[in-house]
DNA sequence: TCTGCGATTCGCT
DNA sequence: GCGAATCGCAGAC
């Protein structure tokens, strides 16, 4: 278990709907005083500010929570939902609110260390939601919020190439109205990990 | 293994 | 106050 050569600051240099399907398969790595934790991504979301009603930055709204999402692609936008952390990937250019949630990985280093951070759950338990994968990555919403995932201790890095590519409508958001039934979903064809 | 429902914190209005 | 980009548990099959 060693450090990766975390992706560069051009990779995020894209559209958010063609981010997102390529962040499947990257390698998300954490580095902490405890140890090295990561897991490949295998299941993503995509939100875009101005026409997504399902966004926080839906109409360009920007307030000190929706705030980074308005800087350059490849901030870390942490937020808090009923006691859990999502993780996004914010996308787009600088001006433009866009971020790609990360919604579920395939662990791979420091298997044992999450299973510390989410005590007796099943291996396919640990990482197969976003709040869940927080938690098993040590991921803190204060910590890690306008970091960037070009650099430690916070990264990710390149891993394998899914072979097949699945697309459907995005997961709890009932009263996004029209927006709802965007297919801005991907994940990783047959992966055991995907949340659902 | 899958589905449905209730808990409960924080940021915004 | 309100409502949410969720989780975990209970109960069915």
């Amino acid at each position: 278990m060693t450090s990766y050569e975390p992706l560069e600051q051009s990779f995020y240099e894209q559209p958010t709907l063609e981010l997102a399907p390529r962040l499947l398969g990257c390698l998300l790595v954490h580095e902490t005083p405890q140890g090295i934790t990561s897991g490949y991504i295998v299941e993503t979301e995509a939100y875009r500010g101005a026409l997504d009603r399902a966004a926080h930055s839906f109409n360009n709204r920007r307030t000190k929570r929706t705030e980074i999402m308005f800087h350059e692609p490849g901030h870390i936008y942490t937020y808090t939902m009923h006691r859990q952390v999502l993780l996004n990937v914010v996308s787009a250019a600088a001006g433009t609110p866009e971020a790609v949630l990360i919604r579920a990985l395939e662990p791979k280093d420091g298997i044992p260390l999450m299973e510390t951070r989410r005590p007796d759950r099943k291996p396919r338990e640990l990482t197969n939601g976003p709040g869940k994968l927080c938690q098993a990555m040590g991921i803190e919403q204060i910590a890690h919020y306008g970091g960037n995932f070009t650099k430690p201790p916070l990264y990710i890095t390149s891993g394998y190439t899914p072979e097949q590519v699945e697309t459907g409508p995005r997961i709890g958001i009932p009263n996004a109205q029209e927006a709802k039934d965007f297919p801005w979903r991907y994940w990783v064809h047959g992966n055991r990990y995907v949340s659902k």
